[in-house]
RNA sequence: GCCCUUGUAGCUCAGCGGUAGAGCACUCCCUUGGUAAGGGAGAGGUCUCGGGUUCAAGUCCCGACGAGGGCACCA
């Protein structure tokens, strides 16, 4: 005889089993009709199932998190129910909740297109608009193996067949339509309003390229219109802040057919890139790096050695010259070993730190490129460390704090952090995969951080820590990360002489901050929204002249302000001031100066920012106070604020 | 690499079988104006490339290349 208790406290007394459905009725109509499911002792069910034991429950309605997810889990089943009412042959794969919707896979023999989608969209309407009961079915696996392949469901077999034996199987039964779900699910499709589907795409079977390719149906769906409205519109904007779009806005960067993957770097571009590096230079030098520079190319067989020839060979670019096959270096690492090889070594010059802004080519599927996310040029802030083992731990706990200190120069605070683990195709035996991943494991528990596993992840000589961060569409890029090798030193002859006088092989870490300057730039444009803080903006002061009789004036403070290494530019041009002001506020300009007679007469600045503030009348050390305060500072906004 | 979409002036886009269009930017002229767009005139395009269909192709079809969204990949 179940006692239920609900969230408030209150306890009702049944007799027999009951439903979710049979309490909220009980509570009242509106939440028997709001009812998508329950949460029983911490577990979903749906509104159908019977309580049979004393528990603590919650009626799941369209206002809780949960219920948005059982709307969007249903809302697949839609996608299934209509496309199988429009196109009979079609069999359905997958269709799981993703963050904000849901998609389906789905088998069929052509490819479906947008025009697919609005047909699929509209009869999903239709379905809605019957108010359909979902009825729920548990099984066993044979009769769910049995009803599936009846129906043709090939891939719905197949999931059948990898769910453990004595497991059963609920179905949902929309009308005609049966889906097989954990659920649970809305148990009328009056709960479904919200929604829409979104886009096509190819997805291999299982996410194995070997497999065929079904296609994908995405959707999102929320709880109200409102929601969705709100998610659309959210959308339209994180596009706004793609830094492909602003790259071209503010004349940054761009790319062309003749070197896909390849940035051509514009002076504004190339400015806020050179400003970074000049930063983690500062950086390198403050925590003892050793910057040196190496070959773009390199023999076949120095790849061969280091095993990237085995392992990539299809993923380098090369050249040929007098019967020798050179690559284009994909990494900088094995150059490395060569500089730290030249010369006995000592563990008393342990650890070595050397850093090189590294060039390097990979030749990335087409498919993978992405503005400056993905490119198949770029430039590392790359540094590898040689040290002992009881070295390491040391030196894996160092960098992360200088991780965490530059990311919050640039205002970064959700760091996502993750540890990939040994890969199936890798060098170096099992034994030192174990030790590697405990130091890096270690390391992150020392310092406290919040992190997850990524099995199998990791580079084929070494597990690794990932700092990822997430770009306006809250797509996740790594950055910077730190690389335990104990193969690659041993495999290129790096050796220095221990305590004992015996040879020894040094273990490598491989380490980037940035990462790559190309995505860590993509990432700043769009966390900026081209809006740079002083210290990277690609322009630091406008000048302008109110009217032809001050252009002497403004070139003379132009040529102050370049001299005083201000990056600045001279707007002499005959337009009015307000024409002026805007065009350098669209282009974000941090700091305008206005020279007109008034200014000529007292020989001050007026001063304004970006954000339309005036500053007022000044002259130019006081200007000079204000800039470089914020200069140094870093911060985002101007000092003034 | 795979699936869908897409490629027109410097930029953003319209045109979708019948002599290439708009806005902004650009050039010139007028205007010298005090804090987010003053006015006028002009110049600018083998419509990504290569085939095909047609009396006629940015416009329809095929292919290549690039780009966008996914999938796979990401040392």
């Amino acid at each position: 005889m179940p006692i239920i208790t609900l969230p408030d406290g209150s306890q009702k007394n049944y007799s027999k089993p009951v439903t979710i459905y049979e309490i909220a009725s009980s509570i009242g109509p509106g939440l028997a009709n709001a009812a998508i499911a329950g949460n029983v002792d911490g577990n979903l069910i749906d509104t159908c199932i019977p309580i049979t034991k004393d528990s603590n429950i919650k009626i799941i309605t369209s206002k809780d998190k949960e219920g948005i997810d059982i709307i969007r889990h249903s809302f697949a089943h839609l996608v299934g129910h209509a496309v199988k009412q429009l196109y009979p042959d079609a069999k359905m794969a997958i269709g799981p909740v993703i963050e904000n919707g849901f998609y389906y896979d789905i088998g069929y023999k052509e490819n479906f297109t947008p025009d697919d989608l609005k047909n699929i969209e509209s009869r999903i309407k239709k379905l809605i608009a019957l108010n359909y009961d979902v009825e729920v079915k548990i099984v066993s696996k044979d009769v769910a193996r049995k009803i599936f392949s009846d129906r043709n469901e090939i891939y719905k077999v197949q999931i059948v067949d990898n769910i453990p034996e004595n497991e059963t199987i609920k179905l949902y039964k929309h009308q005609e339509y049966i889906d097989m779900c954990r659920g649970p699910h809305v148990p009328n499709t009056k709960h479904l309003k919200s929604f829409a589907l979104t886009k096509v795409s190819g997805a291999y079977w299982r996410g194995n390229s070997n497999n065929e390719m079904l296609q994908r149906i995405y959707g999102t769906a929320w709880g109200n219109s409102k929601e969705l409205r709100e998610y659309i519109k959210r959308l339209e904007e994180a596009e706004k802040r793609d830094h492909r779009k602003l790259g071209k806005k503010y004349d940054l960067f761009h790319t062309q057919e003749e070197a896909p993957g390849m940035i051509f770097w514009h002076p504004k571009g190339w400015s806020i890139y050179q400003v970074l590096e000049t930063y983690i230079r500062e950086i390198l030098a403050l925590n003892d790096y050793k910057e040196i520079k190496t070959p773009q190319a390199v023999d076949r067989s120095l790849w061969e050695k280091s095993g990237h020839w085995d392992k990539f060979k299809d993923d380098m670019f090369t050249t040929n010259s007098e019967n020798r096959e050179y690559a284009i270096k994909p990494m900088n690492c094995p150059c490395h070993i060569q500089v730290f090889n030249q010369g006995l070594k000592s563990y008393k010059d342990l650890p070595i730190r050397l850093a090189e802004f590294g060039s390097c080519h990979r030749n990335e599927p087409s498919g993978a490129l992405h503005g400056l996310m993905r490119v198949r040029n770029f430039v590392q802030d790359d540094a590898h460390i040689f040290c002992t083992e009881e070295q390491i731990q040391g030196e894996v706990d160092n960098f992360i704090d200088l991780v965490f200190e530059v990311y919050k120069a640039f205002g970064f605070d959700s760091i996502i952090i993750k540890l990939s683990t040994r890969p199936k195709n890798r060098v170096g035996s099992d034994e030192i995969w174990d030790k590697s991943e405990k130091a890096l494991s270690e390391a992150l528990n020392f310092k406290k951080l919040e992190w997850e596993y990524l099995p199998g992840e990791g580079a084929f000589y070494g597990p690794k820590i990932e700092f990822s961060l997430k770009d306006s569409l809250e797509r996740i890029w790594q950055c910077g990360t730190i690389q335990v090798d104990f193969s690659m030193p041993g495999r290129l002859g790096a050796s220095y002489i221990n305590e004992k006088s015996n040879k020894e092989t040094p273990v490598m870490l491989h380490r980037a901050i940035l990462g790559s300057f190309e995505r860590f730039i993509g990432i700043l444009i769009e966390e900026y929204e081209g809006k740079f803080p002083t210290w990277l903006a690609p322009i630091q002061v406008a000048i302008m002249s109110l009217t032809d009789r001050n252009k002497d004036l403004c070139e003379d403070i132009y040529n102050l302000l370049i001299k005083n290494n201000y990056r600045s530019v001279l707007d002499i041009r005959n337009e009015k001031i307000g024409f002026k002001i805007r065009e350098h506020t669209i282009q974000k300009i941090p700091y305008m100066i206005i020279i007109g007679d008034k200014e000529q007469d007292s020989n001050k600045l007026s001063v304004r920012t970006r954000e339309g503030k005036d500053l007022g009348i000044m002259n130019f050390k006081q200007f000079q106070n204000i800039i470089d305060e914020a200069i140094i500072k870093k911060s985002k906004s101007n000092s003034s604020e």
